[in-house]
DNA sequence: CTCTTTATATGATGCTTATCATGTAAATTC
DNA sequence: GAATTTACATGATAAGCATCATATAAAGAG
């Protein structure tokens, strides 16, 4: 059955943020077509309507999982003036950001995925990660704008790294004690 | 046809090197039981000979591919017994260390995967985390025990970050410019 | 209101892959 | 060295999944 031109277009985006949702949560390979479409309340058919190929929704959902880290910088200043930067950590290392990867930081999520994924992916993930470190940037501290960005992806590193590792170890206390020392470290590195 | 015992035994080693390997280069669902019993020079059939499914072999693949990370310490000691810790941050944000994720670091190598996987790959990948951080500690220069295991946990944390990113971007120079900023970092760090 | 278009549903198709069943030849045992 | 065991090979089996073909009913055009 047909649906209006604006009901096309809404399930094309219910699509791709379902998708890019399923993904962090089960990874590339854990997520078939049918999986997503279902999910949507769709069946699997129509899915070629939309996108050219699974990859296809690979990479686009990729894109659209990295939206939200280009407006890392905006979003913590608006939501703490005074102090921007200690924010983003916060968030980024706090164990609702851990127990909810699909909604979470995509390079923490499907990092060492992606690193195999098609060109499409690649490059939506490495315009991701160079709009998150210019973001970051802009509020790093730091004598120079090279030092601030040498600062920024040392600090993004070790965000992704402390996630990745918390998210890994089967033990609760183990992984909060990874996420509360990177977050010490970071602060202790603003002094 | 049967082989000697030795002859299994080294064969069932050669499984698991190749396994380790494989899926650090490609991923758990990227790599076949086939795959990995033709790398080795054997065919599907035996497979179940040694271990009782795909899974079984993934964590203890796993177990495999860490043991080299308890053996950090030592091992740069051997190496740099001036500086350890500096012979460990050099090799492990090194071109090469990226550019041969079948023989480096299982967490950048299979990180966001593992979270997804069985419990017990999840439990080989904590005790391997586990010894890691012990092995970082006790090279990690810190007033008090407590301290040096949190340093030494932010610094893993960022050496896994910074490689997972200068992967999984593609391009060339950002990549390299993220291996040389983190290098920087855990450096100026350390004073 | 009729005609045409099309977004989605249903139902193949073909490929990949984990696992199992059976055969066989070589190693081990006695 | 005959009998037995067994590690591996060959060849199913069955499930999952990406993609395509066709049908249909509803939207949009006139």
């Amino acid at each position: 059955m047909r649906v209006s031109r604006e009901q096309m277009a809404e399930n094309r985006e219910r699509i791709l943020d379902t998708a890019a949702t399923l993904f962090r949560e089960r990874g590339f390979d854990g997520v078939g077509v049918a999986d997503v479409m279902k999910a949507v309340g769709l069946t699997h058919g129509g899915f070629y309507g939309h996108f050219s190929s699974k990859d296809d929704l690979a990479a686009q959902a990729l894109g659209r999982a990295f939206v939200h880290a280009g407006q890392w910088a905006a979003e913590a200043k608006a939501a703490e003036p005074e102090a921007p930067l200690q924010a983003i950590f916060d968030r980024y290392l706090a164990p609702s950001h851990r127990d909810d990867p699909g909604h979470g930081c995509p390079v923490a999520a499907l990092g060492s995925d992606t690193a195999r994924q098609g060109e499409a992916s690649r490059l939506a993930a490495t315009e991701g990660v160079r709009a998150a470190i210019k973001g970051l940037s802009a509020i790093t501290p730091g004598a120079t704008e090279e030092e601030r960005r040498t600062t920024a992806i040392a600090s993004y590193a070790t965000l992704v790294g402390a996630l990745v590792l918390a998210r890994l170890v089967d033990d609760g206390a183990l992984s909060d004690e990874i996420l509360a020392a990177a977050k010490t470290e970071l602060q202790s590195a603003q002094e």
